[in-house]
This record gives C-alpha cells, structure tokens and sequence, in this order.
DNA sequence: AGCACGCCGACT
DNA sequence: GTCGGCGTGCTC
C-alpha cells in the first residue's frame, strides 16, 4: 500500500512545519493548500511545502524539494531537508526520510482533512523565496507564503471586469534628450538596477512604459510596481491603453477571489504585464525580464504586518534572481537608493525638463511664529488672487503631528535627544522628556533652552480646523476636504476629484493624500499648512518625510501653466530642512541627510532591527523587553557577537495600541550578516508565551 | 494564531 | 455550591 507524506506549513507564527499523511484519493503537490488538523483545532489550512511518496514498485518516484541554502541567514530549524537532486540510483524500495520525519513516532503523524487546491498556487521558485522571505524577515514559512499569496479561498468562476473601452491608439511618445539617454542606457545593459531621478512631470513614466514595451515585445514578463494610492489609476490607464488585455492589475480594492482570477491569469501567461502595489511583488510572473518601482521612496512598500518585507527589497531579489532589470524612480528617493547609486550599485539617469510644458512653481516660506490662526495674510492674498483668476488652490495640512513631542510655540525649537537628534517625547506621570531609541531621558525643562519662552506646548490642528477657518474668511470661496475620515464614504473620494478637476471647487484641503500622483491642471495656488509638524515624529525619519512631502506637494503647482505659487508656512522657517526644500534641492537634502545618518549611525550607515513587545499588560510586555534585553547583552559580552548595539528597552513612542502595551528594542550593527545571526539566535533563545507577542521588524521604516 | 484546560471571583 | 474570567501550554 502506497503511503504519501506532506509537509505543511501554516500561516501562523510557529518556526515548525507538520508533517502528516495524506489519505486521501487527492494527491497533494507543492504549492497547493491543504486542510489538516492542529492541536486542538479540527481544521487549519496550511501549504504543502514538501511531498515524500513511498512506493510499492519501483515505478513509482518520490518526488521532494531540493533546497538551496538560503541566504544571508540560513535557518536554524531546517524549513526543508537538505537533500540535493533525487538520486535515480538509490533503491526506491526504501527511500530515504527526512531525518524529522524519520524521527516521528509514527503515531503521532495525522492525516489531512482534504486537499483544497486543484492546481497549485506556488512552484519550488516561489517557495524558495518564501523560505527567503522567512529568514530575512524572521516569520515562520507560513506567513511567508501567506503574505505572498491571494488569500482567497476559491476563485471567481465569472469572466473578470470588463474594461472600459479605450482606444487602443496611443502610441510612444517622442522623447526628451534625458528620456531618451535614460532608455538607451538602460536597454544597452541586460540587466542590473537602474534609477531615474527627476522631478514630477519629467516624463519617467514614458521611459518606464516604453521599457516594458521593449520587454513585452521579446515575449519577457513585466512586474510594475505603485505605490498604494489613487495614482495607480493613472498608471493603469495609460499601461491599458498601450498593452490592452495583456495586462493584469492588482487593485487593493479587487475582491479576494477576483484577485485569484487574476493571479491565475498571470500564472498561466495570459498577462504578461502586472500592476499594482507592494504585494503584486509577488505575481507569478514567468520569465521575467523588467522590474519597475514607481515612486520608489514611498513607505507603502513596506510591510505593515509580519512578515514585515520592503517590496523594494524582495524586488532586487527577484530581479537577481531571475535575471531581469530593475529600474526604480521618484523625484525625491530615499537615502538609502542614493547611497546605492553613488556606490555604483544602481546606475542613475536624470531627468530634468517637463516635456509637457509647465514650469516649476515659485516657492515662499512664511515664517508663522508670533502669528495665529492656520492661514497666513500671504497666503490669503494668494487664495483670493486665484480664485479671481478663475484659478484653484489646495491646502496641504501635515496632520501628522506627535502628541507628545514639544515644541516652543514662540522660536520653533524642539527637544532633542543629544546621543540621537530624535525629538524626545514627553511623559506626563513622571514630568520627564524620553528619547524612544536610547531611553535617554531628562527633566522637563521649564522654559525653551533656545529662547526663554514658557510657551512649550503641542500643535495640533486637524483639517476641520482649517475648513472652518476657510468658512469665516472666504464665505464666497468653495471647498472640499479630503483626508481619511472623509475617504472611507464610497466614491466620495473619486467625486470630490472630478468636482475639483472640473472647477467646481475652489480649495481643496487635505493631508496626505493630496500630495501624491494627482494631476489637476486648473491648480495655482499650493499652501502646506505647518510644515514642520511632520518634524516633531520621533523618528530618525521625519526629516525625509518632511522633505519628500513638501516637494511633492510644490508638484502639484503650475504642471501646465507656469505661473504656480507655493507658500510653505512653518514655524521653524530656518530648519535645513525646509530650506532644502523650498529651493526643490533634492541632492543638497540628500548629501546632507547621509552625512547626519552616518554621524548618528543611523540606516543607511547601518542597518536595524526592531523587537515589538505588545501585551495586554504592561508589566509582562516591559519585562519580556527587558529580559530579551539582558539576553542580548549577554550575547554580546559572549564576544559572538561584536558591533551589535542594543538601544533600549524603552517605551514605543505609540505605547498603547488597541490596549496593548508597548515596548521596543533595537538593534544596530553596521554588518547585516551579524544582525541577522544575532537576531535569529535571540529569536530562538527568547521564552515566549502567548500572552506577549513579539513583532519582529528588519529595516523598519515606520518607528512609531 | 487558536483552542482547551485550569484554577480563582460574583451569581442563577 | 456553579459559571466564567483569561493566564498557560501545545500544535506533526
């Protein structure tokens, strides 16, 4: 009697996989889901990771994985067994077990429910990234897979959406002498990471579709990567228009069996050029020849859920990998894509005029210290003048404020940490002022060290502020307000755009969301609303967020006339930051960011990892931080572990979320090798219990 | 993660 | 005297 063994594993944060026997009349392959029971539960659904058929007669093959070592960490707990290629010449009468498998009491293997799947969802590639995705990112394999795949159940049995009708007729556009180098270049190399570097309205997005045009007609595959916002709109239509039915889009909004329908499409070649956001990184794209990561500075391509991957990261793999270019583009990268380029690990071209005609805004900062109210007599003037014009206006508010960071309220100036130039963050019980990183901590000072004033406090303003400030001083003015809380009503979002692309709204106040892909030729007038709130985060990040923010923003001015105007109303009118940023002098931002990130020994001068102890309890999650802490120095001290710093414990600067506590530890280390070591030996010498959670966090992005 | 077992407070 | 709180432990 033929036995058939599988391997699964399961979405949950267990490092284990489970093998049990497969009973059933379905053969189970790799890649397909199974339901199977588990512990106490009668059914859980895992992913076949690994057959192991016993034959009866020598027809019969066994079929297993070949596993890779898998860099830059290789798993403690072997995810699979080391077998290399099946030797046809070993006796199949007796095939070799994994030594797990081997060492099971044959009473405690199960059987499985059932097997859900007709076709599997992975092939041994994809799975090689998900043991690749679990290493790097500290996740059990399960979770891996599970970030990776369509989560639905079954697939739509109806045909997908059909489109709208768009004529087929749009052809290349000519190129500008900086889009033209930039495509020539980058079609002389065969592959390899390439950026394009170039303000808003420069034209990246021809080069990129006229590449994937390049790629497509040698039958390669294209993977287009957007950040999580309404412009992949823009970019959908445009790529629709060009490649029609050969293109799938992984909308956030596609229903999770629609989003199956299409990854089907996909695997079977029916698609050959995917859209979308962070998780379409994951497409099963076949011969893949062209990457392209729109905006590629954007913090929507990190995870925030485990495994917490950077879909730029897992990206360079891919391209690595499977030996298809990378190209990557934003007006404002991220510092650590610049490094990569001066380091020569990224070719970079540049681009610099707008083929479509518009000029670069003019740009004023006013200073608001001293003054009240949101809205300056500057920029009123301004508000006025175009709607006199018959011209729009938005209104940019970085809401994103810190409740618990000071700012004097008369010069500007902040508490820093002295070891890490982060905002510290204020504590009421203890009147004392934190530093989140280092658990530095000080007295609350009285007065402003900088200039005396006993008006230390917070800002905090929301949108609905600002839309009753426009009420009282233009009553004759239209407005619209656009942020979260008005989003979540449906097509409010897609009505209130169209109202404003029409002219029937004169300002259009916003945060975020405002700032990003959207393309309103009717707009003159630009005003960011407390500029430097954005400053005050207790993150060694905010100044990037600031900077990138306030440039794409001032995009959003005089795309097509070149009359736009651009008021950045800011308490701290001298911040470099702000200065940087009114000129539009991006590699002045970023020369001088990389230096303060390398005095500082922060990412990327270094790399980090950050442990997330959450528990109902504040107690258990405090002394879980600090035991894994002692853990950590003991490591070190050991000398197995040199060049590790550890910062911490210390309170999340969110320290309650939905009721659980918080509490953070990171670590640093200039060689990403030891790190990772580091963090796995902690990962498996940590007691854990269930009532503490740990969130383990690689190259975090968001430090809140 | 999920699910049951287990040992301490206010109730038909 | 029980019902049920969620701390603790286990999962092929």
């Amino acid at each position: 009697m033929p036995m058939s063994f599988v391997r699964i594993a399961y979405p949950i944060p267990l490092q284990e996989t489970f093998w049990y026997r497969n009973d059933t009349s379905t053969k189970a392959e790799i890649g397909m889901r199974v339901e199977a029971p588990l512990g106490r539960r009668a059914k859980a659904i895992g992913y076949v990771v690994e057959v192991i058929d016993i034959p009866t007669s020598k027809s019969e093959t066994v079929s297993r994985l070949e596993s890779e070592d898998i860099s830059p960490v290789k798993a403690v707990e072997p995810p699979l067994t080391k077998l290399g290629k099946p030797d046809l010449s070993v006796d199949l009468e007796k095939p070799i077990l994994p030594p797990d498998l081997a060492k099971l009491e044959p009473g405690k293997i199960r059987s499985i429910n059932r097997v859900i799947d007709t076709e599997p969802l992975f092939d041994s590639e994809m799975l090689k990234l998900g043991l690749w995705m679990a290493s790097m990112y500290h996740s059990s394999l399960g979770e891996a897979l599970s970030a990776m795949l369509p989560s639905a159940r079954r697939e739509r049995s109806e045909i997908a959406e059909q489109f709208d009708e768009i004529e087929l007729s749009r052809t290349p556009l000519v190129l500008t002498q900086g889009q033209k180098a930039a495509l020539d270049g980058i079609l002389a190399e065969p592959k390899g990471m390439f950026y394009l570097y170039g303000p808003t309205g420069t034209g990246k997005t021809e080069v990129f579709l006229q590449l994937a045009d390049a790629a497509l007609s040698i039958d390669l595959g294209v993977l287009y990567l957007v950040p999580e916002i309404a412009l992949t709109r823009q970019v959908e239509q445009d790529a629709r228009a060009r490649f029609g039915e050969r293109c799938a889009i992984i909308h956030s909004r596609l229903t999770p069996s629609r989003k199956l329908a299409e990854w089907r499409r996909i695997g079977k070649k029916e698609a050959r050029i995917v859209i979308g956001a962070r998780s379409a990184v994951f497409a099963p794209i076949s011969d893949l020849g062209l990457i392209i990561i729109d905006e590629e500075h954007d913090a929507s391509y990190k995870s925030g859920t485990t495994p917490r991957y950077h879909a730029r990261q897992v990206a360079m793999r891919r391209a690595r990998l499977e030996g298809a270019r990378l190209v990557m583009g934003s007006a404002t990268p991220s510092p650590e894509a610049w490094q990569a380029c001066r380091e020569g690990q990224m070719l970079r071209f540049d681009l610099s005029n707008r083929p479509a005609g518009g000029s670069f805004p003019e740009m004023h900062i006013i200073d608001m210290r001293g003054r009240h109210g949101l809205i300056s007599d500057e920029l009123a003037d301004a508000l006025r003048d175009a709607k006199k014009a018959g011209r729009q206006s938005i209104l940019f508010l970085n809401r994103r404020g810190f409740a618990h960071t000071l700012m004097c309220q008369t010069c500007g100036s902040q508490l820093l940490c002295k070891h890490c130039s982060v905002p510290l963050t204020y504590h009421k019980a203890s009147n004392r002022l934190n530093c989140h990183y280092c658990g530095y901590h000080e007295m609350k000072p009285r007065a402003c060290p900088s200039c005396g004033s006993l008006d230390l406090a917070w800002a905090s303003y929301g949108t609905e502020r600002i839309e009753e400030e426009l009420h009282e001083r233009f009553p004759d003015m239209s407005h619209a307000r656009l942020d979260t809380d008005t989003t979540n009503t449906k097509g409010y979002l897609e009505d209130t755009l169209l109202a404003f692309r029409n002219g029937k709204i004169d300002i259009l106040v916003g945060t975020q969301m405002v700032a990003k892909g959207l393309n309103f030729p009717g707009v003159r007038v630009v005003g960011i609303l407390m500029a430097d709130q954005g400053l005050a985060m207790p993150d060694f990040r905010a100044g990037e967020r600031v900077f990138s923010l306030i440039v794409q923003v001032a995009g959003r001015a005089g795309r097509h006339v070149p009359d736009g105007l651009v008021f950045i109303q800011t308490r701290k009118p001298d911040s470099p930051i702000i200065q940087l940023a009114s000129t539009g002098n991006v590699s002045g931002f970023l020369d001088r960011e990389l230096q303060m990130r390398q005095q500082l020994e922060f990412p990327p001068a270094t790399r980090l990892c950050r442990f997330v102890f959450r528990s109902k309890s504040a107690k258990s999650a405090r002394s879980h931080a600090s035991k894994c802490a002692t853990l950590a120095h003991r490591l070190v001290c050991m000398s197995a572990f040199e060049g590790i710093d550890i910062l911490g414990p210390s309170e999340c600067p969110l320290a309650i979320v939905a009721d659980n506590h918080r509490y953070q530890l990171i670590f640093r280390s200039d060689r990403f090798a030891d790190l990772q070591r580091f963090v796995q030996t902690l990962q498996h010498n940590i007691e854990c219990t269930s009532s503490v959670y740990i969130e383990i966090d690689i190259d975090p992005v968001q430090m809140m």
